[in-house]
DNA sequence: CTAATTTGGTTTCATATGTAACAATCGAAT
DNA sequence: ATTCGATTGTTACATATGAAACCAAATTAG
């Protein structure tokens, strides 16, 4: 007797979703901290985060690392810039680069809101139990290793 | 002597970050699914799952049941209304309400997909392994046992 | 050397999204 | 019965997003 003709999924049992239920519920509470204490946006947070982990990168790096689109980049960048959170430096042998760089405020701020990052993932893994955590961080692991090398 | 006086934060082993990551890469690959076979959007795909699996619905259900905003379901019912994949009924005893029921068609094409989906997540078990995905599965009810009480 | 191609990054445009305002209806309170 | 508030669902508006076109600069091919 086959089990799907009553129902062929159920869908809070199903891995995409499941998956994808819980990455909002947590992004949606991580971000109370960069917008609330900040007022950034996810994609500026991250280039905050992938700059200040790399020091200085250009926008594709950032990219690269921070796996975001290029526009979203660019935009985070700008907006950044009008802060006065980063600085650009025109490469001087190939001017289509920009190598990016925080500024000492833009340090101060990444100090301050990764410690919270640190804090509020510390507070995940305590909610949590070390048990689930480690397997969650394990299972994700697992995923970035096997389909993590598209390039987007 | 403090680590994270040299890198505060690991963004590639921030669980925040790794499960947003992991999402965004599962969720791709099975987009794939719904689109090149079916021609539907994330929230229309939703929906029909959420009709398939409990039957008749009203638009606020299949929100609470799929986890999506209220503009989201009305869009999405609305083009599911068009390919006549569903069909409304007004509540008799309460106008305000309709309830909502896959057609013939919409019911067939749900199989179709729900097939499809089973057979994603099997791969994905393989891909992963038993175990691995035995850990994320776990890891993920963890964080909607402890976080998914929020309604939104 | 010049033309064609590639690369880094920005901007344009069309689509997707959520907030908030809305219309319609219902239920409760007076 | 009438008014007030809550609920169901849609729509309008402002923002976020990504694909594609684009510009400038570098590299490769001929």
């Amino acid at each position: 007797m086959d089990q799907t003709e009553k129902t062929p999924l159920a869908l809070e049992a199903f891995l995409p979703y499941t998956l994808s239920r819980a990455a909002e519920l947590v992004s949606r509470r991580f971000a109370t901290i960069y917008k609330d204490h900040a007022g950034l946006t996810r994609p500026e947070w991250r280039t905050l985060a992938t700059l200040g982990q790399y020091g200085t990168l250009t926008a594709t790096l950032i990219g690269a690392h921070s796996s975001m689109h290029k526009t979203k980049v660019s935009r985070a960048v700008q907006s950044l810039e009008e802060r006065k959170w980063l600085k650009r430096r025109t490469d001087e042998n190939d001017r289509r680069i920009e190598h990016l760089e925080l500024t000492r405020e833009g340090e101060r701020n990444y100090r301050k809101l990764a410690e919270l990052a640190r804090a509020f993932e510390a507070g995940l893994k305590d909610t949590l139990g070390e048990k689930s955590f480690a397997e969650l961080s394990r299972g994700l692991d697992a995923v970035e290793k096997q389909l993590g090398t598209d390039v987007f």
